[in-house]
This record gives C-alpha cells, sequence and structure tokens, in this order.
DNA sequence: CCATTAAGTATCGCATTGCAATACACTTGT
DNA sequence: ACAAGTGTATTGCAATGCGATACTTAATGG
C-alpha cells in the first residue's frame, strides 16, 4: 500500500530469496509492525492521528491495529498524558532474543569474566548495516549515563567498535559502508573525514582490536574487538569503554587489549 | 481461526472497549505475533514446522509470516544450527518501551541514585497481573547471574516485590491473585501456603515495603517497595537485593528500608 | 453554555489479500 | 535410491482487512 516503506523493508538484506523482489509480498504484517515501529519516531505518547501519519497507514487501519495491539499487551494507553504508549509484552520478545541469539548467549559468560578482569564498563554490540546496537551491557562501579540501553543504537563509523568490525571487511566493503554513512559529529573530536576514518580502520586491522578517543562520548575511551562468524565475518563487537579522567591512552590500551582481543575470539570460535 | 487463543488473548484486560468480547475481533495480526510468540517456548532455534505447532498456525501461513518478519529483521536464521531465531529488530522496540514508558522513565533517576547510596543491585519490576516483568537492572559489584535480564519474569506471590505490590491491593483482590497463582517452590524456603502468604502481605502493608528471605534464590536477600499511579493503584516494584553472606537479614533492613521507602514514594508522586 | 475541534470507538460492504492446498528443490540419514 | 524432513514458490477462493462514515466523549474557547 505505501510503496516506498515497502521497498525501503527489504534494502540491504540480499540473503532473502527470490520473491523478494516483489514487494507486495510484504503483507499487512507489514503494515502492522510499522505501525508499531510508529513509536521509534517520537519521545512522547501518540494519539492515532499521529501514528497513521508516521507510518503512513490509514486512520481505520490503525486503529484496528492499535486495538488488537493492545488486547494482546502491545500498545498500552498512557495513563497520564493522553495517548498511546508501547506495551509490556514487548519485552517477552526481547528476552527470547537476548536467550537464542547465538552470539548473545556465546558472549555471556565471556563478557562477566572480562569485566571481573577489566572493572570498566563492556558492552556487546551487534552489527546491522551503518549502526551498532547494544545487545548487553555490564555496568562498571558507577554509571553516570541511562542505565540499561539494549537496543540502543551508535554509527559504524566513529566508535570502536564499528572500526573493529569494518576492519574485517574487504577495502571496498568498508568503503561503500563508510560513504553511505551519515556522517555527522557526536563530539567535537569524531572523526568525520574518509581518509583519516580508513587510517583508523587500517591501524584496527593491524592491531586485532581499535581504539576510539572521545568518539562518541567527551571524557570516554573506548576500545573493541570484532567477534567473526564460522565464514570469519564480522557479526559483532565486544567493547570496553573507560573515562579519560582516570586513564591514559596508552595505559588503557596497554592494559586491556590483550583481554579484549582474548574475549572476541574466545566468543569467535565455533 | 484458533478460537481457545484468541480468547485467551483477551482475558484479564477488563479495561478494553465493548467490541472484546468478540474473539473475531482480533485480527489475523493477532496471529503473527503469536507466530513471533512462539519463541517464548523453546531454548533452541526454531523449524517452520515447530512454530506452526506451537503457534497453532498453518504451515503455509507460517511461512508467509516468517518470511515478511525475516524482511523486516524481526526472525533471523540461525547460522549454524538449521532453524529460525528471534531477530535484532525486537530490541529497537525494547528501546522504545523504555523510553516512553512512563515508570520506567520517572525511576530511572531514582535509581541511579538509590544503587549509588545503597552499592547493591537494584532492579525495577513493572506488575502483569500473576508475574513481575523487569524492566530495569543496575548490577551491583559482581554479578554472578546472566548480564541483563530485561523481560525477565518472576512469579508474583514469592517475591518481595510482589508482596509489596499485594499490599496495595484489596484483601479480596490479593486473595484472589494468590489463588490463581502457580504456587511451586523456587527455593526449599518458598512460601507457597496462602496463609503464610497473607501474614507476609500483611507485614508489607503495615511497613511500606517487604522483605523476602532466599524465596526465589537461595542465599540472596530481597527487599522491595510499590509504585503507586495517580490513583494509588501498585504498578510496579522497586527491589533491591543483596547476599546473605554480606548481611545479617536484621542490618540488610535496617540499613536499606529508608532509602527503598524513599525512592518508591519519590516515583510514585505524580 | 453552546460551538468547535479533535480524540477514541464502532459499523458495514467491497475487493484485497491472506491462507489451505499443493508441488518442488534441497539436504540428510538409512 | 529412497524416505523424511527441511525451506520455498504458486494459485484460487473466500475470509477478512481496510476505507468511508458516523457516533460519542472530552477539551477548548468565544
Amino acid at each position: 500500500m505505501s510503496p516506498k516503506f515497502l521497498r525501503s523493508l527489504q534494502s540491504n538484506r540480499p540473503d532473502l530469496p527470490e520473491a523478494e523482489k516483489d514487494p507486495l509480498y510484504v503483507q499487512s504484517l507489514g503494515r502492522a509492525m510499522q505501525v508499531l515501529s510508529a513509536f521509534h519516531q517520537t519521545d512522547k505518547p501518540l494519539t492515532l492521528q499521529e501514528i497513521a501519519t508516521i507510518s503512513g497507514v490509514g486512520r481505520s487501519a490503525v486503529q484496528r491495529m492499535v486495538f488488537t495491539l493492545r488486547a494482546m499487551g502491545y500498545v498500552d494507553r498512557d495513563p497520564d498524558d493522553r495517548g498511546y504508549v508501547p506495551g509490556l509484552r514487548i519485552l517477552d520478545h526481547t528476552l527470547d532474543f537476548q536467550r537464542l541469539n547465538p552470539v548473545v548467549v556465546k558472549a555471556a559468560p565471556v563478557l562477566l569474566e572480562l569485566r571481573r578482569m577489566a572493572r570498566e564498563r563492556i558492552d556487546l554490540s551487534l552489527w546491522d548495516d551503518l549502526r551498532l546496537v547494544y545487545a548487553s551491557r555490564l555496568q562498571s562501579k558507577r554509571e553516570i549515563l541511562s542505565s540499561t540501553l539494549i537496543g540502543h543504537k551508535v554509527p559504524l563509523f566513529c566508535t570502536s567498535g564499528g572500526w573493529a568490525i569494518l576492519a574485517h571487511l574487504t577495502d571496498a566493503e568498508a568503503d561503500a559502508l563508510l560513504t553511505r554513512s551519515d556522517r555527522t559529529q557526536c563530539t567535537p573530536k569524531t572523526i568525520t573525514d574518509i581518509k583519516q576514518l580508513k587510517r583508523e580502520i587500517a591501524k584496527a586491522r593491524e592491531k586485532g582490536y581499535a581504539v576510539a578517543h572521545e568518539q562518541i562520548l567527551s571524557g570516554e575511551i573506548a576500545m573493541a574487538a570484532a567477534i567473526l562468524d564460522a565464514n570469519r565475518r564480522p557479526v559483532a563487537a565486544i567493547h570496553l569503554a573507560a573515562s579519560l579522567a582516570e586513564w591514559s591512552p596508552e595505559e588503557f590500551e596497554k592494559q586491556f587489549a590483550p583481554l579484549i582481543i582474548q574475549a572476541a575470539r574466545t566468543v569467535s570460535r565455533a
């Protein structure tokens, strides 16, 4: 019904069977999920109207779907403010993901061990096209930021994890990803120049891990190593982040590089 | 199409509008989500057949839906083992929930402050009928268990959080919930006798918080206070959990009770 | 206090589209 | 080589989703 959006659903999924070519092969389920996804683009409860316009689905249809979603607990009414919000039942699927995703499962004990030894913040993020999606977080002693940001996304091009992953791709692939990226600065120090980025990636390729200085958050230094699948393709990254107030870049790197390499390798092997 | 399941979707949602009465008012979206929910009942990748039988949806329909869900990223193929697993895109909705749920949002800073003062594990769980669903977790110094168990569920009847919530209901309501509960022991110390449970609830009602000794996990002591909505109805609980190796029950209670009461009250007020 | 706008809800009929049935391609084990 | 079990593709009928429409509250404002 909304051809552009249907097309967009299918981009960047070259591994799908042939019928993919036909946009209409995405059934009404697509519209329904698009309704649920309307919440991605807001930070306050939504009315039916708003959901309809954001998702590009007709008002009536939205009303039916929201009704159903509400009956199932995927959508709730906001008690105070008037409008709808995502419902509790969503977390059931979150748990399914965490329990069943092979990388997350295999990484869990390794991350714990890594945190035990490093005593800094450890993250696991999964690669999704131009972004990394955080799937697990082990907090360090004092957490400053939002509690548990499972599902948070960071750009591939300006994070240690992104560099670590790009380092395991061919130059052509990495290039393509970098140029497709929306390279806007996160901090004043964020590197956006492709030449410079490629230098960082080359460094990462050589060392087996990447280090990012204040690329995404001022005052933070991060290190990451990529996790590979059975075909030696990168699928995820383990991050270790610390405060520049406590570590000099040299110490930081020297201290943790062996640990993180070891951790990533442990998770990678079949 | 599967009347029994459709009915079940609508139970325990008395706040829904009238058309609820008609099971068929749950459209095919219901079937689709049931397909996604098939993963709730497994701990390994599923084949189409298995999804079909678990969800009670026809093989063909499952294939179509899984195809669509895969195109959108809600389902992935397991790389090694043959079968399907929940996909990354689910985490997008997790984040939406965390960003938009009023209780989670309002509680976040309070939880951080509470952890800063208590230096023990802090959880926020939301009440969903007979269970509590964990929505946020702040880890303590050494985490033993699974990393981030957002979405994990614990029974209402045998947790400090559950007691805290039951304490804010009428006796009749609490009774109904307790009798409906599947009261099987989690640990040898888990209380299953309704009389005893009601005593615990009465204690909680009096003190304003509940304490549970090894009810769900041996060696763990937990304390919780309920979060109320605008109508003074409980909707969530803040938990504080620690090891019995480090605390005597008396010290534990004395130390943390004022903190947790204060925290819960802060989140509760409009 | 009535007019007005906007939100949520419900109804209905047509044609869209989802689904059962079916067949095929591919892998695996006997 | 066959059988059993995967995933995939096609097709036609009728179930059902959706647009159009109208009703009910609730909130705003003259």
